[in-house]
DNA sequence: ACCGATCAGTGGTCCGTACCAATGCGGGAG
DNA sequence: CTCCCGCATTGGTACGGACCACTGATCGGT
């Protein structure tokens, strides 16, 4: 890294580390937060942040406010800290996985372009299975889509999707090439929270295949999830169908507590 | 329940409720948040818990340290906290998963009992790739394991383990149809913390088949597992083979921010 | 009977302080 | 030169107080 490009990134430095301003919308501790990814991005991994002390001080935040932000980041995978030692800055391993993401997300996260081919939707009533997984009646009417993902123009998997046609009226107006997610929020004020996944393997069928453009019998990963919102209500049932040979399921987890 | 077992109930939580003992070993938020546990399998799921301020008087910690102790309940899944009403005993679903486990603890989770046998131990020299994921010279000496993993008897899994045997001297005499990691903890006080996985599907073949005792091509899941102490030093490499017709993969996952 | 305003109670945020515990390093003893 | 001790630094724990934001229920008025 040049001469110039330091004296550049020690300015951004300097203006990341300055005191926040006053934004009664939002926590303080999430302003916090927010500008330390900042700070962190123009780090290197390995590299060690401020003491807390001397954070908080030029946050103009106490050092418990700055302590909620560093612990979310940790936890988040963004730094580690060593008491006696100091916070440093993570490597962007793996981490920060195993997050609810939809599709298009997860693709630009892995620097692919994500698009969509829809291949049907449908108006109908829920029916027994799928009305035990939406906790709603077998006769209310939901919407199924049935959509082909792909990255950079690759098929990457096949996605079927429920949701309940009295949280989304009028989806089949949208533009459902894009992200499902962001229609949801932007367009229902939808927001998803968390979602219970179960993933287990198969082979493809030729019909599968076909779509995919993989050999009949290839392994694929299913992908089951029902997501909900913050109040735990069902929003929607997806079962997606992976090709095994581009696409894996990558995670880091951790020891027992938090 | 009859009126015995609610006055009995009550008598426990009385006793779950009361003042912590002053143990200077443990930190006071982890002796709540033990206590808290306790107070939690009194429940059911959807009960409200007593009031932060009040359980902070009876345990007689300060609401922080309180706060702390619950925080860590409700991200692993315990609590639900709802502002302006109340926290609440969580729907025992699915989560409380992601976390990281050795197969014994993740089947006995699932009311099975595990069991082991050892098809093979050597001690050999690492080479080049495992080197390079375990972070040792390729000349350095590993363990290597491989041994299927049973659920009340029946072949769930093949596993396949490369630990550096300069960590686990002697690790050849050690009883390994029991739990690695209980061995690692006991033994030799190794522990882990996180791990990276990367998951992907595939078919077996022949030999894995008749391990497997199940048709030759059938889908399985391959789990391929970097795991950590705390240091983020390496300990061990994985790589774990599931049939797919009686595993599968469960987790809650969660929006951006923990 | 219905609807809306009010209010008490609950979790959420934030402050400032004090002390504990682990780490890394430097200085002094050997 | 080496080793060990002790100190300064850093994150970890804990307290107690104050106020904010949200929820559900209560109490009026219509």
């Amino acid at each position: 890294m040049s001469h110039d490009t330091d004296i550049a990134r020690s300015a951004e430095l300097a203006d990341a580390l300055g005191a926040i301003a006053l934004d009664s919308e939002t926590a303080k501790h999430e302003q916090v937060r927010n500008r330390l990814i900042e700070v962190i991005e123009l780090l290197q991994s390995g590299d060690r942040l401020p003491p807390e002390r001397e954070l908080a001080a030029r946050f103009g935040v106490s050092r418990m406010t700055l302590r909620q932000a560093i612990s979310g980041l940790a936890s988040a995978g963004y730094v580690v800290r060593v008491q006696g030692d100091g916070t440093f800055v993570a490597d962007p391993t793996i981490s920060k996985s195993s997050e609810l993401t939809g599709f298009s997300e997860d693709m630009a996260a892995r620097g692919f372009r994500p698009s969509s081919r829809l291949l049907a939707i449908s108006h109908v009533s829920a029916g027994a299975a799928l009305g035990q997984e939406l906790v709603i009646s077998p006769e209310e009417m939901v919407f199924h889509l049935e959509r082909v993902r792909m990255a950079d123009g690759i098929p990457m998997c096949l996605e079927t999707i429920d949701l309940p046609a009295r949280l989304t009226p009028g989806l089949d107006q949208q533009p459902l090439d894009q992200s499902l997610y962001e229609i949801l929020r932007a367009v229902y004020g939808i927001e998803l929270f968390e979602a219970d996944q179960v993933i287990l393997p198969t082979v493809v069928n030729q019909e599968q295949a076909d779509l995919l453009r993989v050999p009949v019998h290839s392994p694929a990963l299913i992908v089951k999830r029902i997501g909900y919102d913050k109040k735990r209500r069902p929003i929607e049932r997806a079962m997606s169908i992976y090709r095994g040979d581009r696409y894996d399921i990558r995670m880091t987890v951790r020891r027992n507590p938090t």
